[in-house]
DNA sequence: GTGAAAGCGCTAACAT
DNA sequence: ATGTTAGCGCTTTCAC
């Protein structure tokens, strides 16, 4: 494995000239560049990463944070924005938490050691505060969390409006009581989510109990769990505004295991207009999110920090969609 | 931010002794060992590890190949990876090449200059040959990707019997003739499939055209098109093996909306046996993988390599399973 | 059992 | 425009 100093050595000049042509400095001479490119080329030379980094004590490296990966709406998220960042010329560390506090914490301890240059959260146990006293001054952004930019950039849809536009457009077609179900509960986000369905129903003047909401319903096995245990009772739900589209065709699934009709005898609406949507009986309503063009604005902003300015905080909330279909 | 020098400072012994004692090495005095440990929790220092790194020359961290994270399969395995190898001390990054040879050969070059210590890959556009001569002896496993194992530990599920399990059973059911699609029928993987799918016709004394391979067909969406051009004809295929799931989902999908009913005038069958399988009408028949014990396996032997055990490359194909439902 | 010193590959301030 | 040199944080001989 050659190193600068065989660089160096083959093309006849010093390392710190390597070094410059490296690193694209003006002030070189064309012959010195035209050598050290041959040498290059010939020992077929690559940058030893470790080096650099720990002379510059930067990575060009970020973490994001999920949850988990094995999820529709976070592997698309992560996805997309592990795209946008090599493009960037960044390279991407995928961090799971699986809800975990303890896990959380380990990750803003390898930010604080700049084992990353910065993280992308996209989701969170902790408060902004909570965060923002670990991380110090050290880069986040945050991706579709509830937070409201006092600490972090953050970037995402509306979700307190998008669970009022999805619960109204339940109450509007006379389905009531409703249920609420979410991922995790003690989350900003699922806080947001709570009110939005709250609002829709003082905006209809009726109550709605605490006993309605329902926590840890993540993937299709809960929802059609749920749905076994909501449905068979004497007097089921009318409808359904679920955490995620997949919890959302696990409640179809078994509505239509116990027997009852979508949309007449219960209405199902879920989140993030997955393309599941389109393959079940009835197909699903769904709220739906401009994924692409949020990792945009996100990588915009990193992008800025991670070139050292620092701006105010920024909070951009993108208007969500209502995609109705066949469950609603 | 503390190196070891102000914890040899604070704790009054050198820097090598500190070092040792975050190394665990014997021969340190207890009485050494106490002063750093309380000097490292007084500065709540920890070690930087680019500087290991450098000295070291490895990372730590093991790089894994997929050709996209948005895909159920692929998101899962990479989750369980993920977990996997960081619960045995290693970092992991993930690289998507979206079905692209250039991006793959950029990993392939980050592994030859050890920015990753190794590689897992659970898909590849290139042979076994090709990729060994890339990276010459560096560490690479192979995660259920249909190698020989002829270059690398290669564990998975047999694809080839996977598939014939599938046709046979459509075909055993009086469905013909088939159909069959693949992401990528240039990968070693789809090759297998589809000689599975071959060998299933000649086991019932059938012949399949090369023009009932449908190539590239990764999506819901790709399922639900390919369902509504297939299904539109004069003579619609009676049965259809699925490269996924999802695009079994999608197939699904389409039926339905022509007005064909699933399983009597086409039998569909996925891979995966995905929960979504759970969630359509009627339900997916699906072959099954046990990815837990083969992430396990991958790890045990990738462990040893790490370790700088060099043994034999080996092969380990499980049993896949049919689960069948309401679809065939 | 412990310390001094070399060096992993690289960049940048300083000198020329 | 180019070379010399120090040093990023760490591990590991080699002395003692």
């Amino acid at each position: 494995m050659p190193t600068i100093l065989d660089i160096a050595r083959v093309s006849g000049v010093s390392k710190s000239t390597v070094s410059r042509v490296l690193n694209h400095h003006p002030h070189v001479s064309e012959d010195s560049r035209r050598k050290v490119e041959e040498a290059i080329k010939e020992l077929s030379y690559v940058r030893n990463l470790r080096g650099v980094q720990l002379r510059l004590q930067r990575n060009h490296t970020i973490g994001i944070v999920v949850p988990l990966l094995d999820h529709p709406y976070f592997s698309r998220l992560a996805g997309i924005l592990t795209k946008t960042c090599r493009d960037a010329g960044y390279k991407m560390v995928i961090h799971q938490t699986f809800f975990s506090q303890d896990a959380e914490s380990e990750i803003y301890d390898a930010l604080i050691h700049k084992e990353v240059d910065a993280l992308i959260l996209t989701h969170s146990a902790f408060s902004e505060e909570e965060i923002k006293s670990r991380v110090q001054d050290q880069i986040v952004v945050v991706c579709n969390e509830q937070f409201e930019g006092a600490q972090f950039d953050t970037v995402g849809v509306d979700e307190e409006e998008a669970t009022f536009i999805a619960t109204d457009h339940l109450l509007h077609q006379g389905a009531f009581p409703l249920i609420f179900c979410g991922d995790d509960m003690d989350s900003p986000l699922q806080q947001k989510r709570w009110e939005g369905f709250k609002r829709a129903h003082a905006h209809h003047g009726l109550e709605c109990a605490d006993t309605c909401c329902h926590n840890k319903v993540i993937t299709i096995e809960d929802g059609v769990a749920l749905g076994e245990e909501r449905f068979r009772t004497a007097s089921p739900p009318k409808g359904i505004v679920a955490g995620s589209d997949f919890v959302a065709a696990g409640l179809l699934a078994a509505a239509n295991a116990v027997g009852l009709s979508v949309p007449e005898d219960v209405k199902i609406i879920g989140f993030d207009d997955h393309p599941i949507c389109l393959t079940t009986s009835p197909t699903l309503s769904s709220i739906s999110y401009a994924l692409d063009e949020i990792a945009l604005d996100l990588m915009g902003r990193l992008t800025q920090r991670l070139q050292g300015k620092n701006p105010e905080p920024l909070l951009i909330k993108r208007k969500p969609g209502l995609v109705r279909r066949g469950s609603s």
